[in-house]
DNA sequence: TATTGTTATACTCTATAACTATA
DNA sequence: TATAGTTATAGAGTATAACAATA
């Protein structure tokens, strides 16, 4: 996939975190351990699971983690994805303005355009009327791949959400976005 | 905050990703520029929210977002209140067995309990029967501010979550449990 | 002065591969 | 051989600060 090296090596012996190994003794805690916990009890999930955050960050790795083969060969990722969305929409908005929508920062609008553009799916075009800015144009290419993808992405969500009926659907969507 | 410098310097020019700053004239490109849609037309998002993953995302960007504010000054992160909720309800699992549980690779769980250990919240007890693994335990410490977090915590989720009555509240958390 | 696009940088989260000690 | 914990490493995602060109 895309990218080279971004990250260094850590420091050969720098990278020891915190206090490790500094194991104690079993009767310097107050409860017992518990072989059967330890081993293949069910585990106590309960009230992690009245916790909503909780409920999302899970949900959402599910779905981030199956869109990558949903979509096939295209290497697109669910960013990308929603910036296609946004632009095809608004044609010619200002890359400002598409970062202000997905609600990322305009210096992470850099590299997601810049890579739309890199795959030939976007364009920067010079606005006449502010040599600052760009607008931000879908190809050919770029409005074809889309409707391809807006079948993928629609099937994969249908599977995603293969447990709900069309009304849960409906309900997590509008729920969902009353927490933003 | 945690945790020193992890990544370099990316090389001075290598950092031109894709094709930038190619811009084509106007005309090569079949539509025209919108200048109200770049300025300040409302921007149509309708179809970007029709899809639950995009919904997903920014509710849990929004969720993370304030959780740090919302356990104030105890510099802990989602994950770390999750594993601590995992611990209490299960002393003495397994390192493998709480990442496993939080959905997470072993090797991800070593830092996480590494934190949660350097800050006193937990400990690693040897497990006599088998000396590959430890037992991890909440401490006295990791007991009571889990107790403190358990408020603050549903604090937050309540804030985040004022625009849901109870019933909807329920029926978002049945939802994305579906998901996963 | 303010904004747009940009670059350098830092940091979190998470995964994979490989290693050591133990089973 | 297999598993638990660990380390080194890669890389996605995103933020902040600062700068140049332009408004």
């Amino acid at each position: 996939m895309p990218g080279g090296p971004r990250c260094r090596p850590r420091a050969r012996k720098e990278s020891k975190v915190g206090v490790r190994k500094k194991a104690v003794a079993a009767d310097s805690v107050s409860s017992v351990v518990n072989r059967e916990t330890a081993a293949s009890t069910p585990v106590d999930v309960q009230r992690l699971n009245r916790f909503v955050g909780y409920a999302l960050r899970r949900a959402q790795v599910a779905y981030f983690g199956d869109f990558a083969r949903a979509v096939g060969g295209t290497d697109i990722r669910p960013a990308e994805f929603a910036a296609l969305v946004v632009i095809s929409a608004n044609q010619g908005l200002t890359q400002s303005a598409i970062a202000l929508v997905l609600g990322i920062d305009r210096s992470a609008g850099v590299s997601l355009i810049d890579r739309l553009e890199s795959k030939g799916l976007a364009l920067r075009v010079p606005v006449p009327t502010d040599r600052r800015s760009y607008a931000i144009m879908l190809t050919a290419a770029g409005q074809e791949l889309l409707g391809q993808l807006m079948t993928s992405v629609t099937e994969h969500e249908d599977l995603m959400l293969k447990n709900l009926s069309k009304a849960e659907r409906d309900t997590l969507l509008e729920l969902l976005h009353k927490l933003y």
